[in-house]
DNA sequence: GCCAACGTTGGC
DNA sequence: GCCAACGTTGGC
């Protein structure tokens, strides 16, 4: 089992739209090290769902359930989508300046390379992060 | 709106 | 292969 943490702004794609639709297809990763990590992704692992932008906070956890194919909005094979469904919401969000205040979270990617929209988390992250919002 | 931190592109 | 110029992301 991975855990890892998705970038969306709400704006593009809300939480609560994928809540309504009940699935997303997460395509459109145009960068390389996003795309590795996505490969890397195997059906049932965790994914925690995060608002950039607008909000900056983990709003819920979702869930793996097709693992990496042809991403059909790119005109090269080259990159990848994966489907996700929601599991649950967040009950508190999470946002980023509580993140940055917990000790334990500081070497966080997240934090440390902000541009990257796919990242691993660490099982010890991912509970940590849990525990903050459920 | 600004800027830091990348990534990409293209000339050499 | 290097690097300047430019583009994008995302926090502030």
């Amino acid at each position: 089992m991975n855990y890892w943490l998705v970038k969306s702004e709400p704006a593009v794609f809300s939480w609560e739209r994928f809540v309504k639709e009940g699935k997303a297809v997460w395509d459109g990763v145009r960068n390389y090290q996003a795309r590795n990590y996505m490969k890397n992704m195997c059906i049932d692992d965790l994914v925690l769902f995060y608002h950039s932008n607008t909000g900056k906070e983990i709003v819920g956890i979702a869930k793996v359930i097709k693992e990496t194919y042809p991403d059909p909005t790119a005109d090269n094979i080259k990159w990848v989508a994966v489907d996700l469904v929601p599991v649950s919401a967040f009950k508190k969000f999470v946002n980023i300046e509580q993140i940055k205040i917990n000790i334990k979270l500081k070497d966080l990617l997240l934090i440390k390379q902000s541009r990257l929209s796919v990242m691993p988390l660490s099982e010890e992250h991912y509970r940590a992060l849990c525990k903050m919002g459920l």
